[in-house]
DNA sequence: TACCCGTTGCGTCAAATAGC
DNA sequence: GCTATTTGACGCAACGGGTA
């Protein structure tokens, strides 16, 4: 494996990872999944989108080594099997349901609604760049909220859209009927297909830091967890000093 | 100093999912 | 059903640290 295809597969398996722990621990059982799922996730590299289980990803793992010895990829067979996983979002906002103190992530809320009175405008300056393809770009702005995570004091962030929905040089497109030549049909395909990469830069920027925070948010949890484990440790050795007196 | 390696972030494509 | 949104995957560039 390449050491680019060796840090996306590690990126891509952390939250595969973390949503096996989370749902083992969210049916009471206590699991040592760490060499199980490392094992599994590396067998399903397969490049689908999926939370499969364990037995799941055994499956899984046998049709991908029959297949890859065989040279044939039963998509389908692998589709029935493996499905999308939730984004980020909805993981960290159902997790933040189930445990108090794990923080939401705030939904994108249009411009006109404004910064909240107690919530301060992190120093992150609005800059515009200008990408290889000479469109330009807004950054966004962070601030952080005031909804800090009730364990781990680690602050969320809220998104707020660039305050204008097109940049400059993006010219909405002339309704279809208005359109002649073929070298005009030309031209408005192009200009939508540059409204559609605009469109999904802004959103891989955004898919990104939400993936940021998430991972943020959950390195804060098991900060807090690891405290909690120590305490319970602690007040279990006390325990059992109180409980066996000693023998001398 | 040049080179290598690991990390990070970006733009893009494609596919899955959400929403109407 | 169609369109918009989301996100994994890929390739690339930039950067910093280590080493010969």
């Amino acid at each position: 494996m390449s050491k680019c295809g060796r840090k996306k597969y590690i990126k891509t398996n952390l939250r595969q990872m973390t949503m096996e722990t989370i749902e083992s621990q969210q049916d009471g059982s206590v699991t040592d999944s760490v060499a199980e799922s490392e094992s599994a996730h590396t067998q399903t590299q397969t490049g689908q989108n999926s939370v499969p289980t364990l037995a799941q990803v055994a499956t899984i793992a046998e049709t991908d080594e029959s297949a890859e010895s065989e040279g044939v990829i039963d998509s389908h067979k692998r589709r029935e099997i493996l499905s999308r996983r939730p984004s980020y979002r909805k993981i960290l906002n159902e997790l933040s349901s189930d445990v108090p103190g794990v923080p939401k992530i705030e939904e994108e809320k249009p411009e006109e609604e404004g910064t909240p009175p107690n919530i301060a405008t992190m120093a992150v300056p609005t800059s515009i760049y200008q990408t290889s393809t000479g469109q330009y770009n807004e950054e966004t702005e962070l601030a952080p909220s005031h909804m800090a995570a009730a364990t781990g004091d680690m602050p969320t962030y809220q998104i707020r859209a660039p305050t204008t929905a097109l940049p400059q040089g993006v010219v909405m497109a002339a309704s279809p009927g208005s359109l002649h030549s073929p070298q005009q049909l030309a031209e408005e395909a192009t200009r939508k297909r540059e409204l559609r990469l605009m469109k999904n830069r802004e959103a891989a920027k955004e898919c990104r830091r939400r993936k940021k925070e998430y991972v943020k948010c959950l390195e804060s949890r098991v900060a807090v967890l690891e405290v909690q484990n120590k305490k319970l440790i602690e007040e279990l050795e006390t325990l059992k000093d109180i409980c066996s007196p000693k023998t001398d």
